[in-house]
RNA sequence: GGCCCCGUAGCUCAGGGGAUAGAGCGACCGCCUCCUAAGCGGUAGGUCGCAGGUUCGAAUCCUGCCGGGGCCGCCA
């Protein structure tokens, strides 16, 4: 199915065929060598570095070894070319047969075109969002879920086994300060003043959830101790907010299959037997750790509490399981959380984190590494920061002064698909800019247009055909006799779909869903060039009056953009549209 | 002070150790009698922050420095 894959199989099959002859020594390690898109297209199709990787071991000059590998891949039916050039790349062209043949790969395989078997069926655990449940998402987390959704889309795309997980903070202090804000909209909702004192919440947000708790209670707790009260109505609120949040989350169209609760990890013991275990790992201590160097705060003193080693693990400091009261850090809790994880049976965690929490990455990949000996690979991903615009100016946020801005606000405004599309413009380690106005843009500065401007041309063209009488089908299409297509244009365009299949590798490879993104970009723009090219010379157009055979070849290379545009909108969580006016 | 991220064209950013480093915007010059011009083609624009190192080969990997951001025991 990979292209690319299929010519380096090529390669390696000529180079073991040298070996046999004498003419390269045995026992060569060839996994360097690598077959791919040249930087600059007009030396070919694919270029292979095997003469330049295996100079040295081989103990020849990399010129001869590509001489003789390149005459001997001349042979190969799909190669028209196979040329030395430079310090010993042999560049490669292809037959257009092969690129012809790709196009009905694609339409044969539909929305399956580059889906692998990269994953081996591993079980990959992918947690993202995690928000407190204390209020509304806001923007922050939104890029957050998007980034999370498309990646795991991606990985199972590639093979594996995904779980969407979302970790439910709702054991710490923040719930409490959520109970007590609650309360105050309950003393409101049965007519008192609130007293939204300092710390707590001051969302309107929760006046609802006041009016639920009369509703539910009456006047019973008005006047009762915290004690009375504290309990029942955390969780009551807790629930409420989780509620909300996945009505925010379903509006993104993010579905998650485990909401795991940390406060169920407290009383079950679950907390207790993580440390125990790093405890008979000699990985638990009692100590006093160093003040942090340089800027000491005004209120250090020394403290005795207990430890985990996770320096063994590659931090840079041990790290706090308790305060120096007895009771758990929030740390704790995330270890036997992501004990919990492992001891499920994943072979990889991912955690998909805000920036902010950058200082957390080492601490939590020593106790996966520790927990697991080493077995379950944790790979953290920082979401950066999103600046907002609007009016040609950032848009300032404060949750004091009631302007944050939350999910909903983004998506009533810019629509999930949009909002989705420009979350994933940017790696997710870089700062994204989010511009109210130019992402409903409609024009080619906005990518998302772009691309789906380019499956509704697509789209259009299959309605003009079939106005013209002319079969369309898909499975017509990939039975069509594709040999018409041969000019540069009409080559260009399905080796960048051929390209899918190897890309779809690489982001997940590196967990990097934005590559769909920017990938789409590229084939949108060939699709659209080749349009245009349309208008110059009539004999490009998809639909070519008279001649079904011709439209049916040509419309079988649109057909096929367009399938790949739309899988890889789907992996985004995009839902292509059919047209635009 | 330590750790993490970032530094690539005027701007916003891509770029898995490969060749002469790319795209979009902005600038300039062109293209609709015709499948959607919501688009396309072309020109100009670079010491890939700096200095070393590894390598046949470095924007990419390593070290040090400079600049920007984030985090730094008893908040999560």
């Amino acid at each position: 199915m990979n292209l690319f894959a299929d010519i380096r199989s090529a390669v390696i099959e000529a180079l073991d065929a040298m070996v046999a002859a004498g003419a390269l020594p045995a026992g060569l390690d060839m996994t360097a060598v690598a077959v791919e898109p040249p930087r600059d297209a007009a030396h070919g199709d694919m270029a292979t570095n095997a003469a330049m990787v295996l100079a040295k071991p081989a103990a020849l000059a990399p010129r001869a070894i590509a001489e003789d590998l390149a005459a001997r891949l001349a042979a190969d039916p799909r190669l028209t070319h196979a040329e030395v050039a430079g310090p010993g790349f042999i560049n490669l062209r292809l037959a257009p047969s092969v690129w012809q043949a790709v196009v009905q790969t694609a339409l044969r395989a539909g929305a399956d075109f580059g889906r692998s078997t990269l994953g081996q069926g591993q079980r990959v655990n992918v947690e993202f969002v995690s928000a407190n449940p204390t209020g509304p998402m806001h923007v922050g987390h939104t890029r957050g879920a998007v980034f999370g959704d498309a990646l795991a889309a991606l990985l199972a795309f590639s093979g594996h086994d995904v779980t969407r997980e979302y970790y439910i903070n709702d054991g710490g202090a923040q719930v409490d300060v959520l109970a007590r804000s609650a309360y105050e909209r309950y003393r409101e909702a049965n007519g008192l003043e609130p007293e939204i004192r300092e710390g707590l919440y001051p969302g309107d947000y929760l006046i609802p959830v006041g009016e639920a708790l009369k509703a539910k209670y009456g006047a019973s707790l008005l006047d009762q101790p915290e004690s009375v009260w504290l309990e029942d109505i955390r969780s009551f609120a807790t629930e409420a907010m989780m509620a909300m949040i996945r009505d925010d989350l379903a509006l993104l169209g993010v579905k998650m299959d485990v909401f795991s609760s940390e406060k169920a990890l407290y009383g079950t013991g679950q907390i207790e037997a993580a440390i125990e275990t790093l405890r008979g790992m000699g990985l638990i201590y009692d100590g006093v750790l160093e003040p942090p160097k340089g800027k000491t705060p005004e209120d250090w003193e020394p403290r005795e509490q207990t430890l985990f080693r996770s320096t063994a693990h590659g931090d840079d400091v041990d790290r706090p399981v308790k305060k120096s009261d007895g009771s758990w850090t929030y740390f704790a809790p995330d270890i036997a959380y992501h004990y919990n994880k492992v001891q499920r049976g994943f072979d990889a965690l991912i955690d998909v984190f805000g920036a902010d929490h950058g200082g957390y990455v080492k601490r939590m990949k020593a106790a996966v590494s520790a927990l697991s000996g080493g077995r379950v690979p944790l790979d953290i991903k920082l979401i950066q920061l999103v600046k907002l615009w609007k009016n040609g100016a950032p848009f300032k946020m404060s949750k004091r002064a009631g302007t944050f801005v939350t999910l909903r606000d983004v998506v009533e405004q810019a629509g999930a698909d949009v909002t989705r599309f420009v979350m994933l413009t940017r790696k997710n380690d870089a700062a994204l800019d989010f511009d109210f106005d130019k992402v409903l843009d409609q024009s080619k500065d906005n990518p998302v247009f772009y691309v789906q401007y380019a499956h509704a041309r697509i789209s259009s063209v299959l309605r003009k055909a079939v106005e013209a009488g002319v079969a369309v089908d898909d499975a017509t299409l990939a039975g069509q006799d594709l040999t018409g297509l041969t000019h540069p244009a009409e080559l260009q365009l399905a080796r960048k779909i051929a390209e899918w299949p190897r890309l779809v590798e690489i982001a997940a490879k590196s967990n990097e869903p934005h590559r769909v993104a920017f990938y789409l970009y590229e084939l949108a723009s060939d699709l659209h060039s080749l349009w245009n090219r349309g208008n110059d010379d009539s004999t490009l157009r998809f639909v070519q009056e008279g001649d079904a055979t011709t439209t049916q070849a040509k419309i079988a290379l649109a057909r096929a953009t367009g399938v790949v545009i739309s899988a890889g909108l789907a992996i985004l969580g995009v839902t292509p549209v059919e047209e635009m006016r």
